[in-house]
DNA sequence: AATCGAATAT
DNA sequence: CATATTCGAT
């Protein structure tokens, strides 16, 4: 099982990690190698925003399901006296569960250097099929009623929300929709996109939400979501400009990084600007006023972290 | 009505 | 600090 479990199901491509890498190993030219490997790294990730999509609306759709069952029973023994079973159909419930089903959300995990021991999921992955992405019959949930959820990651599918939400049984809750929106982080990987995405309509200066959202091309992922990471994005941009005696704060993805990611996956041609650059010169590379420059790692820029050495080739 | 950006709130 | 929500302006 153990090479056999391995395995990697994406578009067309099915194989072993191991003969991924085998494979590109194989490959000399350099470009080549790399577009390889940002093939399999976005399908990769695209797989990855599925199961996530499913790990995080299960414990939600659980409790929904349970607290209609609740509510159905209750309602069920005031008939009792007939000859009907209070409880609900079994067999019908998860026609139902197609209605909400409906893919939504993204937040991967994923780093290349764990292929092996993280990638064990086969799935197919479907272009942007569905048009209906944005009905949720039941909107996503907060806590049913007690304190914190588990929501991290590490998909606590606690046992604890949904236990909590019947026996603790605030079934007089409403289902408002009016419930909070979980908080969703923002994967190193989105992260990713959103800044390319951003780059390729000019900068965070310019960029819209709304654009940069449909560039990024993430299901699941809104305008507001976008817009509030951008807000963030922005603020800290214009961090840490000249007098940079510290170096204890900012962070984000480098730019080369994105650039490389920019030219090759995803547009070809590139909007930028080619070579001649009318202006003159200012200062060093970039302006002051315009672009980019964004600092070292991601994830947690919190004060300070080592450089966990990153290869891109 | 849709969205943006800034200000707040959590 | 990061993300969500609200608010005012377009």
């Amino acid at each position: 099982m153990g090479d056999d479990s391995n395995k990697v199901c994406s578009d067309s491509v099915t194989k072993t990690i191991s003969e991924i890498l085998k494979e590109v190993s194989l490959i000399d030219d350099f470009s080549k190698k790399s577009s390889k490997l940002e093939f399999y790294v976005h399908a990769l990730e695209l797989e990855m925003t599925k199961i996530d999509a499913f790990k995080r609306e299960l414990p939600h759709s659980m409790s929904l399901l349970k607290d209609a069952i609740e509510r159905l029973k209750e309602e069920g023994l005031q008939w009792k006296g007939k000859d009907l079973e209070p409880v609900i159909d079994k067999k019908n419930w998860m026609s139902s569960a197609q209605l909400w089903s409906t893919p939504v959300h993204y937040g991967n995990y994923f780093d290349i250097r764990n292929q092996d021991s993280i990638l064990h999921q086969k799935r197919t992955y479907n272009k942007e099929e569905n048009g209906n992405g944005k009905e949720h019959i039941f909107v996503p949930f907060q806590k049913p009623c007690n304190g914190t959820v588990g929501e991290e990651k590490g998909m606590t599918i606690s046992a604890h929300s949904l236990s909590l939400s019947i026996s603790g049984n605030c079934r007089a809750q409403q289902q408002h929709q009016l419930q909070k929106k979980q908080r969703r982080c923002w994967s190193p990987e989105l992260h990713k996109r959103f800044v390319s995405a951003l780059h390729q309509l000019g900068g965070a200066q310019v960029a819209t939400p709304k654009q940069i959202r449909e560039l990024m091309n993430v299901d699941g992922l809104t305008n507001d979501e976008v817009k509030s990471h951008l807000q963030k994005y922005r603020l800290h941009i214009r961090k840490i400009p000249t007098s940079s005696t510290d170096l204890s704060s900012c962070s984000w993805l480098t730019q080369d990084q994105c650039k490389a990611i920019v030219a090759q996956s995803c547009s070809p041609q590139g909007p930028l600007h080619l070579g001649g650059s009318p202006k003159g010169l200012s200062a060093t590379g970039r302006d002051s006023m315009e672009e980019e420059d964004d600092k070292s790692e991601s994830h947690s820029w919190k004060g300070l972290l080592h450089k966990p050495v990153e290869e891109q080739q």
